[in-house]
DNA sequence: GCTTTTTTCTCTCCGCTGCTAACAAGGCAA
DNA sequence: TTGCCTTGTTAGCAGCGGAGAGAAAAAAGC
């Protein structure tokens, strides 16, 4: 291997992994470490990663701080199993929206790999996750940041998805029932989500199994408009039956027992 | 083979394959390495291909390359003054847009504390580092994600920059000259900054001082729009004065003597 | 708080590989 | 044949990677 390939594939590694160790980098590579050191301090001196005490870390990492909000969650695990089994549904290809929250986030990461897709969303988050991803167009709807979060609402965002058509779109909700749909708390959010529900051609929500059965104050959409539920595998057979009965597939995301950190 | 032949043939093979060592291109072609070696200096000559090392790979491409010194850790100090020294113009009650780029994040981070503020950007990481500021809103542009970047760009920004108008506009760029005004090398993004200084009452330019005096191909926006331009105190006497003659206030960011490696 | 221990970094040396340059050998046309 | 071009060969030099010793930083113990 040539020195600037691996000096290229460091760099891309940490800007994934957000971090590194020397010793790590040595294994990886199959090269002694001072050889990772030499490659580390000239990449800094370059500027795109920044060298601490035993290994090297992302320049920006501080401003996106992966998941403020969802280390403090529950049921991270179950997030993340619903979001890789959603991520099996886009394929080569696919115009996709993706909502803002942190189980549409895992979908993102689930989707790195992929090329020729385009993804519409308003998440930042999510964005910026994708932002190296060399096969897929990343399309943010634009909007007002709403404060601790990642997300942006409001007109513009409104505007925006009311002018788009795509395959598939993946919503999260904190509610969705069988009878009285896909519900919501804050009345500012809906329209951003009806309007995503509109623009697809194949409605898919992803939710963990707390939030089925859920009803909130405003409506989002009917559940004639869902195609497709994605939930993990606490839920209920009878929510499921009733889902099903609704004219929804029900997906089961199966959480893995050898969860590693 | 001829020799002709066998370049053109390393030139298509190196830029399908990004890069290539000096053995592989002589096992593949047959041929002595110090044959493929001559041929590598001669393409390198042509500017084709970069030589390094051990092999060949492709010629960065020369749009991205200003990206790869910005981020260089020289001007990192510099820049964080810079961006200190622009926060100081932002006062309560200030409609502001901050450009993408590392120079403008730095404004965003010395304005957190403010309040009754609003910040309209296209850079998802200055976003980001808002988002937590109850005292500011802050509504992002929208548009298509540069790859490698947190800028966003396309008709949806240029459209969102037409509609708005602030009190004043931080701008970020690679070139200004006091005679040919702010240049670019990417003709894609003249639109939106042309547009952000399109919807200021006030425009403020930040660029280290690496970026005064230069031209790029195409034009952002005379010198005559600028009102104030920001930047490190390594600039020239005979620059400043170049500025002042255009009518344009200029503004020294002093760097601290304890700058840190 | 301070010292001790451990880890990590930096620096130097040395072998290996790749580089440059000069020269030799073979092919081709005048 | 002679002159020129291309390719292979060789030798000395430069840059890269591995190993080890001392220095510096972090962690552990008092």
């Amino acid at each position: 291997m040539l020195a600037a390939e691996r000096k290229k594939l460091i760099i891309e590694f940490v800007t994934q992994q957000k971090m590194a160790s020397v010793p790590e980098l040595a294994e990886k590579f199959d090269v002694h470490e001072a050889t990772i050191r030499r490659d580390l301090a000239e990449i800094e001196k370059e500027g795109y990663l920044r060298r601490i005490h035993g290994g090297v870390v992302l320049e920006e990492e501080v401003s996106f701080e992966p998941s403020f909000s969802e280390r403090s969650t529950e049921r991270i695990q179950e997030k993340r199993e619903i979001g890789k089994l959603a991520a099996a549904y886009i394929q080569k290809g696919d115009n996709i929206i993706l909502d803002s929250g942190t189980t549409t986030l895992h979908i993102a990461r689930n989707i790195t790999h992929l090329t020729n897709i385009t993804v519409i969303t308003n998440d930042i988050n999510i964005a910026s996750e994708l932002r190296n991803c060399k096969g897929i167009k990343v399309i943010v709807t634009g909007g007002v940041l709403y404060h601790e979060s990642f997300m942006l609402n409001g007109l513009v965002t409104n505007d925006m998805l009311r002018n788009v058509h795509v395959h598939k779109a993946f919503i999260g909700t904190p509610a969705i029932h069988a009878k009285y749909g896909i519900t919501h708390f804050d009345e500012q959010l809906v329209s951003a989500k009806a309007c995503m529900i509109e623009a697809a051609k194949e409605v898919i929500v992803v939710a963990d199994h707390t939030k089925i059965g859920g009803v909130s104050l405003h409506t989002v959409s009917p559940i004639k408009n869902i195609d497709i539920l994605i939930t993990g595998s606490e839920v209920s057979d009878s929510q499921i039956a009733k889902f099903q009965d609704a004219g929804i597939e029900v997906v089961i995301a199966q959480e893995k027992a050898d969860h590693q950190i």
